[in-house]
DNA sequence: CCGATATAATTAACAGTGTTAATTTAAATT
DNA sequence: AATTTAAATTAACACTGTTAATTATATCGG
């Protein structure tokens, strides 16, 4: 009886194939001139296949995205956390985001900015991956107002604070190539460091 | 001999009446969704018509978008800048930044995300008034400097941060309208103050 | 006021889009 | 081997941005 079995792992498997051409179509040439023939012939399916295993191209999107979350949640949780240097660990966790979205600056935008548009409010729901992301942030603030490293702020208001300023510079860097940057690194350290140094005791 | 300038001046007129329907229908119906077609209907000429005044649709958004700019650039500029407290008009002039943003969120997206997307690199290009928003940001922090509220910092880094910051907590707000956010006067509050203490000596 | 000229605006057309419904192909079960 | 079930395809629709060719309109010289 091992026929069914084989068959979900077999559309699985075109699921993610699917998937991972939809993103590298995303990536390249951008959510908007990338069609469904196109993703299509890539995987050298005919278009409306693709509709049998996604709604429609939203929420392909939606399913590219997640995977970027996961990745990134990934990469966050790998950072070996120094729980006597909560302040160290956060910077470290901090420059690891913005690097990462420097890293697929086109997978950060499809997450954060392109698929906001189409998936209204989507992508931090409860439980969702985003939310994870976010958790993550608040247990390291937390921890460092415990250490009494931070004053004593309001650790959801710090945590969403901490996360507009990476954001904002992430999307600044990736969207504005050409603008007259202070060095990429040094700009990061700054928005990070005064960011930390405005939450100390 | 005033029939040419008349000309021009018509001309003007439906330049201008082009980007006021552009305007109007991105904003309510998103960049993407909005046809040169829909643009022509709402102004009563035929689409091609759009093509004369504007290379593509891009250039439309791109004119769309100058305007947004020129309205934050005189938002911000209106402000009574106090030369006496140079830290709290920096504070009011960032919170007027997220307020604009908010208040405009369809705009504000279109200029600062949408367009990149479009136009690589454009909008904050020397002599811009993308520039001269960013410049107006960079003297309040000299002057903050000067009087010794802040420490001796980079003056460019530091406007650059703050921008990250505000520009952050703004796009956060408009594209995750659901997420259980801090009441937003008090999360704006805090990314800024957090950053402006972060800064001073 | 008429015909010539310049220019503004239009129509027609192209190649491509996301998506749905109907149909065919392939596989699994009886 | 025939029948049922599921997967994949073809055909079609209404729409997209944009170009080239064409028509209408207004200005100018006589």
């Amino acid at each position: 009886m091992g026929v069914k079995e084989r068959r979900t792992r077999e559309k699985e498997q075109l699921r993610r194939q699917i998937i991972a051409a939809a993103r590298e179509l995303f990536v390249n040439e951008g959510y908007e001139n990338v069609s469904m023939r196109k993703i299509a012939d890539k995987i050298e399916y005919s278009p409306t296949t693709i509709y049998l295993y996604f709604k429609d191209k939203a929420d392909l999107l939606d399913s590219v995205c997640k995977e970027t979350l996961l990745d990134l949640l990934n990469t966050l949780e790998l950072l070996n956390r120094d729980k006597s240097n909560p302040v160290e660990t956060l910077k470290k966790s901090g420059k690891a985001y913005v690097d990462f979205g420097l890293k697929y600056p086109q997978d950060y935008k499809l997450t954060f900015v392109v698929r906001p548009q189409f998936q209204k409010g989507l992508g931090l729901e409860e439980g969702s991956v985003g939310e994870r992301v976010f958790n993550y942030l608040c247990v390291m603030v937390s921890e460092c107002i415990r250490q009494k490293a931070f004053r004593q702020v309001d650790v959801e208001t710090t945590g969403q604070a901490l996360w507009s300023a990476v954001h904002g510079v992430t999307l600044l860097l990736i969207d504005f190539p050409d603008f007259p940057w202070t060095p990429k690194d040094k700009l990061i350290d700054m928005v990070i460091d005064t960011m930390i140094d405005g939450l100390k005791a």
